[in-house]
DNA sequence: ACGACAAATCTTGCATACAAGACAGACTAG
DNA sequence: CTAGTCTGTCTTGTATGCAAGATTTGTCGT
């Protein structure tokens, strides 16, 4: 965080901070975000970073509770079903509509895929969680579409804090293969495939969500203290102890 | 305009009216958007317009011009086909990710079919240009997915600066046939075809521009004159002098 | 008559000041 | 000891003030 509190082309850099804080999974949903807090570490006004909220706002990534502050969004229940339903729209109809991968694509997403399977090998969870969400990203490049790009960002980001607040446990390798096999498809010129591997993949994903659970507002304090991430809260849950 | 000064719930009213001034073509793209005279109309100071303008600038519907001002986008033709293929991609996937159509549904998609054909048949254009753009957003509806909403909203209002800028004329009839033709797919239950019937029908909209055509600095001046739209800017454009 | 220069005006960029509301903690009464 | 209230502090909401830059217009020189 030193590096930003220089100021250099603070621009759009407080968004973009943010964003890339959440995509990586360093800020975590219902994180407070403080104008004059964050003023002070980019070294500008008030003025900036509320255009900044406002934008971040826009994008349903922040959301203000009226006199009470910025929070990084907790999307719920049924927010985290639309976004996955966006996604799948989005993703299986940006696949079905390409015709061919080109050669340079095609090395982009292999340097993806080896990427994924270095973090997994190194145990790096930070960085697969970035690696996870950027696989989608990179396929959306391939479009060369900027607006799809933008698009599937904003998602990625939201999906991300849907599954700081979901997920129990992160199955990377599964994960990982389901990217490989899409990209295997795509490498055999079945988009068509393709797309549908998408939207197993997002299906698959969403359905190791547990949406029944309430977003934490103890999560700062419980980790704080190291203390268990969060009771499971179902029925039989206390059962199924990890120790 | 007039209602619009009294202050009413004037929260995030700003945004909205410059959006569906776009969405019925009362706005024209390039529109100088003064943060004083907008701050005048709505009774507030130019904070909340500079607010409204941030997020309006997020959601690629005003740009701003650095101490110059705020101006309604005007698509490059590298954007306006990159919008056209994101609401391809998009809308195809929508349609095809759709297995039933709703009775109410079915119902409100007819009723818009029925207030296009009374906006041909009274021959109002700017409420036609606005229903036509509409259509899609009720598509979107359908799916009940907002994030797809708020996303077609936004494209759907680029896509009407679009036509205002390269489309030079507007084939009404044409259009309402191709929502017809969805719309019947769409009650067939084939939502495949429906799918491949609106990537055609922005394939013909997309084919009806003239992305050749520069947006025209003088419109505003040339519309107050009552002088032709503009000159044909072709090599032998001088030839054709209209006296 | 035409072109260049300069000042005046108008624009946004940004910071700051003040107001209104929410929350927390202390204090008091029962 | 507990519950309730009240005040102080901290937060955002909004307006305003000033600075920097771009445009335009008026003027002057050729």
């Amino acid at each position: 965080m030193q590096d930003l509190s220089s100021q250099e082309s603070v621009q759009t850099s407080i968004d973009e901070a943010v964003v890339s804080g959440i995509l990586s999974a360093r800020i975590r949903p219902g994180t407070r975000l403080s104008e004059n807090e964050v003023a002070s570490l980019f070294n500008v006004s008030r003025t900036r970073v509320r255009e900044a909220m406002m934008r971040l706002e826009q994008r349903g990534i922040v959301k203000v509770s009226p006199r009470r502050g910025w929070f990084v969004v907790e999307p719920s229940a049924e927010e985290a079903i639309s976004v996955y339903a966006a996604r799948r729209v989005i993703e299986a109809g940006l696949l079905r509509s390409m015709d061919r991968l080109t050669e340079s694509g095609c090395e982009k997403l292999q340097a993806h895929l080896a990427e994924e399977e270095a973090a997994i090998a190194a145990g790096d969870r930070q960085r697969l969680t970035c690696l996870m969400g950027d696989f989608h990203i990179r396929i959306a490049e391939l479009s060369g579409n900027p607006i799809l790009v933008e698009i599937l960002r904003d998602l990625t980001a939201r999906t991300i804090l849907i599954s700081l607040i979901y997920q129990s446990d992160f199955h990377a390798m599964q994960s990982h293969l389901g990217h490989c096999r899409i990209v295997a498809s795509m490498e055999e010129g079945d988009f068509e495939k393709a797309a549908a591997l998408a939207v197993e993949h997002l299906d698959e994903v969403e359905t190791g969500l547990d949406l029944t659970r309430r977003p934490d507002p103890l999560a700062d304090l419980r980790r704080s203290l190291s203390l268990p991430p969060q009771v499971p809260a179902s029925s039989n849950a206390s059962r199924k102890t990890k120790t």
